[in-house]
DNA sequence: TGTACATCAGTGAACGCGCGTTCACTGATGTAC
DNA sequence: TGTACATCAGTGAACGCGCGTTCACTGATGTAC
């Protein structure tokens, strides 16, 4: 019965799962989403197609599954940085690096939502993390800011965050996910293309913002 | 030979294919582009699928079209509240008002892009449009901001900007556009929806960092 | 005003394709006695 | 250590489906003389 979980038919799973997902992956990175076929996939792994089955139930569990990993990656990637002793601007650039390194991955979460589709609810958990991750880099700012007339409306809606964090900072790292996401999905789509400019330095820029914002 | 091109032939063509792209429309924001099917839409106009032939030459010149009239749409609605008037936070407004009205009309510009795919010349050059606007709404500000390492840089790179606005507004107006379009695509996807606060006024507080930058 | 004719707008059948998914079945693997 | 057996991992054939697109053909429309 291989109580532990870890039988060597398990590891196969685990392996085999893993090597499914990675050519899913290169199928994203290739062709979209939209273009991503079980079948296409079983090809390249080695396989024939309804073999698939035995390791997704079908093609949305495959899909919801490179979500999941999807934000798990980004939020291992900025606690790791922030517990390493990343501060925000830091932050900032290791979110960037992240999605530099695979577009579509960060399109997957951040991209064109389908109508109609709802991510299960704990990668929205994971999301959240990312967020704790920035409300603790923002903590140790000093907070010297004026108070906006968002932060009292956002006082009012804080259930999401801890009661003893100032709504300041929780604009603050509201404000870290909106300026980075501007800069990063406009550079990463290509709408910078003709422009010449360095989209690194617009980012940095812009990341300055956030500590006088 | 109708010389002046609006016979009722013609008109009739246009009618048509008006129709056909409203029924198209209506079926991205139902179901997603990649759902986009010509059949469905013929369906939907009350002809067969092979009719469309004759209004396009096929399915990507449909989508091609559609995201021309995307582009000319924003363009036209922010040339004419900024004709009309409008400063730099009433842009904001008319840019997030375009968006709201139809999403996945703004996602067709803004969201993920397919690989591979490169739009025609002439889109970015409507594209050009908007942020010419944007341009000459800055350049009403007053300039009294230090300069910023980017805007050194971007001095060097500004081929696409008349020549006598100084970087320092190129730069207002390229943050202008990754901030709202920070916000705004993040609203759009529902990515604040499980938080309770109020997007708009997000956005507001936003606009008005686009002031005191 | 009437007629001849080119063009236009549409139909319906058919094409090949790739898709996700099911099913019955086979052989290998690991486990229990 | 050997054997019996349940489970697992895979195959190949087949399903129905909807897609974009082509083709031959028909009738309507507008134009030229």
């Amino acid at each position: 019965m291989a109580a532990g979980g870890t039988g060597s038919r398990e590891r196969y799973r685990a392996q085999v799962r893993a090597e499914i997902k990675q050519h899913a992956w290169e199928q994203i990175a290739t062709a979209g989403v939209p273009a991503l076929s079980l079948n296409a996939i079983a090809k390249r792994v080695g396989m024939s197609g309804p073999a698939l089955y035995w390791y997704f139930a079908n093609r949305d569990e495959l899909i919801t599954e490179l979500i999941r990993d999807a934000y798990r990656s980004l939020a291992d990637t900025v606690r790791s940085a922030f517990d390493g002793g990343a501060d925000v601007p830091a932050l900032a650039r290791t979110v960037r690096d992240w999605a530099l390194h695979d577009p579509q991955r960060y399109f997957l979460i951040y991209g064109t939502p389908v109508p109609g589709y709802h991510a299960p609810e704990d990668t929205t958990a994971i999301s959240n993390e990312v967020m704790t991750v920035l409300i603790e880099a923002f903590a140790a700012l000093p907070a010297d800011r004026p108070s906006t007339p968002f932060d009292t409306h956002l006082d009012k809606h804080r259930h999401w965050a801890p009661a003893e964090i100032p709504a300041a900072t929780l604009h603050g790292a509201l404000t870290f996910w909106t300026r980075v996401h501007g800069v990063l999905s406009l550079e990463l789509a290509g709408h910078f293309a003709g422009m010449g400019f360095d989209p690194a330095q617009l980012f940095a820029d812009e990341v300055d913002s956030l500590l006088s914002r």
